[in-house]
DNA sequence: CTGAAAGCGCTAACAC
DNA sequence: GTGTTAGCGCTTTCAG
């Protein structure tokens, strides 16, 4: 059963017009009791569900929001902060009655073949942008405004709405925590400066161990892209210099860290400390568990979607923008219980 | 620009009718060709593409396919099987020219309310359903075959059509090549014999064993949920009983497992062979790299989608089953190089 | 080869 | 309150 009704069906069954009909199934307040008794009798009774496509032919909304991942992400997909993102925004999409439409540009042709038809094919009420890079080409060309659009992370333009984590502050937090636990010469894997993610970490870390009169060696700083690889290629050449303590900007990297710094027989935290960021499970499982700054991707997935159903519906305008807060979680990586037992400074 | 323009604007824009216009949008022959290159033009000069809600209104077809990973999943997220899936799904969609919707379901009660809207809006050609269990509500009211549906991974259920892994096959293939290996009491970490994919590899595993004239030691064996956690907390238990191999059904569980069997005070490979089920990359970055049955996840992704346009199509039919060849990929964790060395047997 | 006309299923004035 | 009438932008006969 059910398929392939039309309001003029149901109307036929139920002795009305397909007006009437429609003002039933979309609750307009002008019907008969009675009369709308009877048409839901018989909507129950055939299954009838109206045709989106015919409504929102006529409407010009669609309820479907799309979700773009662009090129190069196939790399850092590896990294389950995606996988937690799209969970945040799909359950927020299904909360708030939206359809959503995943997009993942494996590649710069692809996303140039495919995000015309996407953004102009006229079925997306609005889009959800994420992993944009600096001077990201894909933005450039959404920028113009064609469509509503919020993007995940703080974008390198003016303008444009964003939901994005405290990175500034989440970094200066790590820089504060591991300086007030006694360390002096503290290293940085830093996530790559062509995000703008990788850039506010770098500035509130710097700023963080600045504001215990500490400055950041060059030395002991070495940047990755994210990968578990990554970190482990970073610490290893940051071990040499011998820091005592290393704030690595995400938790994946971490894990590679992690096992560079046990090849190389040095112990965490005994005889180096390390805070990392994100918050992810694997922070919590991983030898030593990690201390971390913690950032909600999952709710900031779902403010994403709200900030962009507000933008769709004229709540709200452009730049929309919210800064969800971070949190430092303290765990064994960073000695903090043996430093503060010892006493510090 | 572009947007809002419709077939009639450019008609007037080319000095022809909409009809012209339709022909040359749809690459139907009967045009002449000075005509369409007009047309062509003024398209490419404006920007214009077809409204798809209106098109698909009179043709019946979105291009729009849905995938849908039900409930509990949550937890499974933390595999990256599932990412890969996705991207090969997604990726394999843009190839065809079908737009991807996620539904994602927390939970039944997401699943009950969602999953009607989902199928009967006439929104979707097709549905592709992944991670089902036995006895899975979901497939029990898909199974009605309102909408072509392809299923990635066997379900336990008649007549769908669906693509899967060689489960019981590449189960086999770690069973023999570690008892060729030279080693006996080989165990089992389990996946949830809830899943069909968990009842495969347990038969394929014992068939496999049993063509080495071995059989499977009740003691040795201990199921997991797929997760890392459940990894280590079942070869704890096998632990006891002294393996000296044990095949994990999947690299996330191996990587607990190998947790598990570090803190032990355990070797791999030279006090026990591990060989795992999977594939992913994380199978080559552990400690020891394992040795471990790859399925091609991305391809059978892909594969689901190309039968889904079959199916949708008309150029195929109910029930359309493929099964992907897995492929044993050898490296340390089975210790197979220096057993062959020492002469097994 | 090309235009006119009908209609996909629905919503939204507009009359009654 | 309820029916009638236009379209939304497109495809598709059907004439010419």
């Amino acid at each position: 059963m059910a398929e392939n009704l039309t309001l003029e069906d149901i109307g036929r069954l139920a002795g009305v017009s397909r007006s009437t009909v429609s003002r039933v199934v979309n609750d307009k307040s002008n019907v008969n009791p009675e009369v709308r008794e009877r048409v839901l009798a018989v909507i129950e009774r055939t299954g009838y569900s109206p045709n989106v496509l015919a409504r929102s032919l006529v409407s010009g909304r669609t309820g479907v929001i799309g979700l773009v991942i662009p090129s190069r992400v196939h790399a850092l997909f590896e990294d389950p902060y995606f996988s937690r993102l799209i969970q945040g925004i799909s359950s927020a999409s299904n909360r708030a009655g939206n359809t959503l439409s995943l997009f993942i540009f494996q590649n710069e042709e692809e996303e140039a073949a495919l995000y015309p038809r996407v953004v102009t094919s006229g079925v997306l009420d609005g889009l959800i942008l994420t992993a944009t890079r600096m001077a990201d080409p894909l933005l450039a060309r959404m920028a113009v405004g064609e469509i509503p659009l919020v993007i995940v992370g703080r974008p390198d333009v003016e303008g444009v709405s964003y939901v994005d984590a405290d990175n500034r502050g989440g970094a200066a937090l790590a820089a504060t925590h591991l300086a007030d636990c006694g360390y002096h010469r503290i290293g940085l894997v830093g996530a790559p400066v062509s995000t703008t993610a990788g850039i506010d970490r770098l500035n509130g870390f710097v700023e963080g161990l600045a504001l215990r009169g500490l400055t950041l060696d060059p030395d002991l700083r070495a940047d990755g892209d994210f990968s578990e690889r990554s970190g482990y290629v970073a610490m290893q050449r940051i071990l040499a210099h011998q820091p005592d303590a290393v704030f690595v900007a995400s938790d994946t990297m971490a894990i590679g860290a992690l096992r560079a710094v046990r090849e190389a027989g040095v112990d965490v935290p005994d005889d180096m400390a390390l805070v990392s960021f994100d918050g992810l499970p694997s922070s919590e499982r991983s030898v030593p568990p990690l201390t971390t700054v913690k950032q909600p991707v999952t709710d900031a997935g779902a403010r994403a979607v709200e900030m962009l159903n507000e933008l769709i519906a004229g709540e709200a305008k452009d730049p929309y923008i919210e800064i969800m807060p971070v949190e430092l979680i303290v765990r064994q990586s960073c000695g903090s219980a043996r430093q503060l037992a010892a006493g510090p400074q």
